[in-house]
RNA sequence: GUGGGUGUAGCUCAGCUGGUAAGAGCGCCGGGUUGUGGCCCCGGAGGUCGAGGGUUCGAAUCCCUUCACUCACCCCA
């Protein structure tokens, strides 16, 4: 049995590797005119910087993460989304004392070890923007409209932006306190999955999608209504600073973001074309966990998103390699080839597509071949031709061909192709 | 970790209740033009029917086990 690739971690093939790169430049793109500067991070942490950032009781610290000791004993983890890291780098190298040093974005693969499915994997590619030491409710709105402006530009059908508030620390407390004071007394009434959150994460129960929770749910005190004056006056601001860019927004309660740092703003980029998926991006601010991870106490805010979910749902003719006239030289006689083979080496270097075949197969096989790959033209090296100095040049599109002097052959193929 | 679906040629799939069905389309290779592609015609290569075991005179077909893929739960991008 021929060894296959690990479960969950696919091949990136050829054919769509055009879809790729497209919702790469595009970012890109998009995200340097909002003044973002492209950082890489390693796809290996130390452990304990995802365990404290993410948060312990995490559903990705407590049973999701690639984690392994390397030859020295050491713990190491394949990183299960990329703000640690951005993080750590950013404290690593104070990059708080360079002035132009705050905006970032990167792009690479995560890895989570969860069952598979449609727009999930075990390695998956994200998107990743953050924005360091800004406070001003403004930032979340621009960063909120900058992935949206990214998703409107590849095309997306039916993005609906979702946003939600989590608080701070001090309004948090209290109302988790009278949410388990809620949850204990209706105990009884929730699903097992839910009895589990009750005591690991209460504010999950908020994204349980059982029919029963739910209608206990709609009962149960809600964070949004419990917000300490300044969270509710910097989520006010949040939104009018949507209104102002004219951002279609909803705000969706019972948004609860599965890691332990967000505070404040958190939000969603959500559609109904992913399956049981249905976050395309999504983020929030994060403003303790610089500090946490024992850096200067700088705010923080950003967001993922799924490269995968994206190419999902990119139109099948999104990322098409672009037309372009490429040649395939044909040799007819073991001479011919010899001479076609080192034209084709100079015609690629002076910048056109060339290919031709090694195998010394039948003209007709060939220009199949020439047909097959796309060619728009075939230079036709004959024995007979070259007796004469010459080459053909067959233009596959108008079926016409005509003679071209071996000299200056170079020089009229790039006229002639462009 | 739990449940459903699916595993037959490179790809997409037929082959139902066991008895010359190992098949189609596409793709690939070659021929029809001793040196000319696409369309058409002809021919060819290619499969331990996911794997193992069982029932049977006989299994791609029925049973068991196992593996893989996939969708969903959970959770998230």
């Amino acid at each position: 049995m021929a060894i296959k690739a690990v479960k969950g971690i696919n091949d990136i093939l050829p054919n769509v590797v055009g879809r790729w790169q497209l919702v790469e430049s595009v970012a890109r793109r998009i995200f340097s005119n909002f003044g973002f500067q492209e950082i890489r991070i390693p796809i290996l942490e130390k452990t304990e910087l995802f365990a404290r950032s993410i948060g312990e009781t995490t559903d990705i610290v407590e049973k999701e993460m690639y984690t392994f000791p390397d030859r020295n004993g050491q713990l190491l983890t394949l990183r299960p989304e990329a703000t640690a890291s951005v993080v750590r780098a950013f404290i690593q190298h104070k990059l708080h004392l360079e002035p132009g040093m705050r905006k970032f974005y990167t792009m690479g693969p995560m890895f989570r070890h969860e069952r598979p499915q449609k727009g999930r994997y075990r390695q998956f590619h994200q998107i990743d923007v953050e924005v360091f030491g800004v406070d001003d409710p403004m930032i979340d709105a621009e960063v909120i409209y900058m992935l949206l402006v990214y998703l409107q530009e590849l095309k997306l059908p039916d993005i609906k932006m979702h946003i939600n508030s989590m608080g701070c620390p001090d309004c948090r407390l209290p109302f988790r306190q009278s949410l388990a004071d809620y949850l204990e007394g209706v105990s009884d009434k929730l699903c097992s999955d839910c009895q589990r959150r009750r005591r690991t994460n209460p504010l999950r129960i908020f994204d349980c999608k059982v029919d029963s929770c739910g209608k206990l749910v709609d009962e149960a005190p809600v964070l949004l209504e419990h917000l300490c004056h300044e969270c509710g006056e910097n989520f006010q601001s949040v939104q009018d600073n949507l209104h102002s860019l004219a951002v279609a927004y909803t705000i969706d309660p019972l948004l609860v973001r599965g890691l332990d740092y967000y505070t404040r703003t958190t939000f969603e980029a959500i559609t109904p074309h992913l399956g049981a998926q249905d976050a395309v991006g999504g983020g929030g601010r994060y403003d303790g966990l610089m500090k946490v991870l024992g850096g200067p106490d700088l705010p923080g805010t950003g967001f993922a998103i799924g490269m995968e979910r994206l190419i999902l749902l990119l139109d099948d003719k999104a990322g098409a390699p672009k037309e372009r006239n490429r040649l395939f030289v044909a040799c007819l006689g073991e001479e011919a080839k010899s001479r076609g083979f080192s034209l084709a080496q100079e015609l690629r270097v002076s910048g056109l597509s060339v290919e031709m075949d090694y195998e010394s197969k039948s003209l007709k096989a060939q220009m199949r071949r020439a047909d097959k790959l796309a060619s728009t033209h075939v230079l036709i090296v004959g024995d007979d031709e070259l007796a004469k100095g010459a080459a053909l040049l067959r233009d596959m599109e108008a079926s016409s061909q005509e003679e071209i002097p071996l000299e200056g052959l170079v020089e009229q193929l790039l006229g002639r192709m462009k």
